[in-house]
DNA sequence: TAATATTTGCAACAATGTTGCAATAAAAAT
DNA sequence: ATTTTTATTGCAACATTGTTGCAAATATTA
């Protein structure tokens, strides 16, 4: 188990160590609420200011999907803010309303004539694994 | 040209017609803040009832990308606030910071084991046509 | 034109996100 | 192990974004 917030040349707080422990827990991407939720000392603020520089560092990325407030998950493969190096699609179950992060095998490609495009993202919804496995 | 009001059922009001006449004027997706400012008269509340409304009818659609504030643009299939008939990707130049809605003639599809996929969402990024015309 | 239904805009509020700054804690240097 | 230096935290105060009740104004229907 490597240390994520020393890779990343990033202090180790209480408050950190914290939040990272939480997104640990999760197999999902999460909103703040839940993070804010979890936290045993929770400072909005500060929560604020982590969520930004663990962004900035490449831990995690931000998942917007249309209509949802923001959530978080952790970046498997190494990343920066600008670049990241998934090669995953994004699930929205409209049952139970988790978000997650997919591996896929192969990830569909697309071209566009006029548009050099330089990266994709794909969002999907409908229902996921335990909500089909009639839970 | 049809009605797009009177079709959806919604009162003809100015400030309907005039935040529709903005959507025309662009060939882009738009943030609010951009209809704000082109709006002779603005009113922060009346905007948003509008936007909501105008969504609920499926009047426009909402994009949200990953960093970025919502982005609006009209339906041009036949929708409703859940349901949205497009096959289009949408697609964020880097360069010049647009947001547009481009369509596509092989829409990519996707199987995922164990998850049924409802709908995708596509959202590129990259250089768009404009800016690679070295404009 | 009158009656009814809907929309508008104000006021007041709620939620979300940001910044300066002093106290505190972590990391680096002695 | 202390000291020095650097970075983080949390408060207070503010800025931005989004929501709601309600009376006046406007649009639709009769
Ligand atoms: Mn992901
Ligand atoms: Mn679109
Ligand atoms: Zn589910
Ligand atoms: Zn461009």
């Amino acid at each position: 188990m490597t240390n994520l917030l020393k890779d990343k040349k990033l202090s180790e707080t209480p408050f950190r160590k914290e939040v990272l422990a939480i997104f640990k827990n999760y197999k999902t991407a999460i909103p703040m609420a839940v993070i804010e939720r979890d936290l045993k000392d929770y400072n909005r603020i500060t929560l604020y200011r982590t969520i930004k520089i663990f962004l900035e560092k490449g831990l995690i990325h931000e998942i917007s999907m249309t209509g949802e407030s923001a959530n978080y998950a952790l970046c498997l493969s190494d990343c920066s803010a600008t670049v990241h190096h998934h090669q995953h699609v994004h699930f929205k179950c409209t049952q139970c309303e988790m978000v997650s992060c997919v591996e896929v095998t192969a990830f569909p490609s697309l071209q566009l004539p006029d548009y050099k495009i330089e990266q994709l993202e794909i969002q999907a919804s409908g229902i996921c694994k335990s909500c089909l496995q009639g839970e």
